[in-house]
DNA sequence: AAGTAAAACTAACGATGTTAGTTTTATTAT
DNA sequence: ATAATAAAACTAACATCGTTAGTTTTACTT
């Protein structure tokens, strides 16, 4: 096979390819070699290992992640930025499943980088909290709150665990934010005591 | 290899045990047929393929966490009934992980007795609300608000995704009820309207 | 004691990630 | 222009995985 001037970068955006549209679940080395006419031990000229790849794609997801929701909050305070981040944060993960999910596979426990990548996920969630009167703990809680709530109706409703009843799923989700306003308020209240 | 009268109910068992003790992660058919002390392929007169026997450990897993569930909000309500709930709730995605995750990965779109399944993860919550004046809607779609909130918290927590800062899931969690009970109450206000 | 059906077996297939060792190619240095 | 070097491809193989086909053994029933 005529050499061909593969970079690193081209095999991690074919793999992101191959994930967002044939699914993270079927997605393989060999398939993924066979893409770029490639054998998939060649791959290892590139790449360490396959969870170093599945890593290197995790990071593009948080980034990718990161962006929409900055944008969405841009200009926005308090209540409506709120909104405007769930918004955005509910669409990416309807849209880009098989990506998102990537990031939760994601093995944190491990070492250096993985540090920036973890507050690239809360910085978005923790600029929307900073426009409320709360302590530093309270924003710290309420910001996991947030992301249980965003990332357990996506992962929820993905896995078809939300089949029992009719109802929008939307619907569902806008009313656990208006929820998590509401606790965002009355933290506000506790706060100022 | 002498026969050992293997039943289907002892391979399931087996499965469980290996499940909760080494990692979902890590867990085979040729282990666990080690394990019985037989050959793999032997698996298969009991089985007809892995799916079939993660979809009955699914069933299990439900089963356990319906019955902690029912267990904690025996004699409770409102209030009191949601934070026994949410307790049980987490306590069952830590100190049982691996059976936990094999919930989410059970194939819900499948035929049949999921469907039943389906029910048994919905009754404990739906039991709770039962005890607030709400509309039937408002049920359907708070039982959502409460399941992303948890499973949103035992899975990131798990997936080390909480890391970020020194402060307490448990607490961080309380909090989030302490939003869902607000809400409910805020929803029953608009029910009498 | 003979027959039957369940429960084990052996052997193999194709797919997966991965390693070791080899050849080719493009670029750099002489 | 030619020789040296390092990168990028290759072939071949390994262990593991789920799974299937076909065979033997065992225990129970008649």
């Amino acid at each position: 096979m005529a050499r061909q001037g593969l970079t690193r970068a081209d095999i991690i955006r074919a793999a992101i390819d191959m994930i967002e549209s044939e699914g993270l679940h079927s997605f393989s080395l060999r398939e993924l070699a066979g893409r770029l006419h490639i054998k998939a031990a060649s791959l290892y000229n590139h790449i360490q290992s396959s969870d170093e790849l599945y890593t290197e794609i995790g990071y593009y997801a948080i980034s990718e992640l990161k962006k929409v929701q900055l944008s969405a909050i841009a200009g926005k305070e308090r209540s409506e930025a709120v909104e405007a981040l769930s918004d955005a944060y509910y669409r990416f993960g309807k849209e880009r499943p098989e990506i998102y999910k990537v990031i939760l596979s994601l093995p944190m426990v491990k070492n250096d980088a993985i540090h920036k990548a973890g507050f690239d996920i809360v910085e978005p969630i923790m600029t929307v909290l900073g426009g409320y009167r709360l302590t530093e703990e309270q924003k710290m809680h309420l910001q996991r709150v947030f992301r249980s709530i965003m990332h357990g109706f996506i992962s929820q409703e993905e896995a078809g665990c939300f089949r029992q009843y009719p109802v929008d799923v939307g619907v569902s989700c806008r009313m656990a934010v208006r929820g998590f306003i509401l606790l965002i308020e009355s933290s506000e209240k506790e706060a100022e005591i």
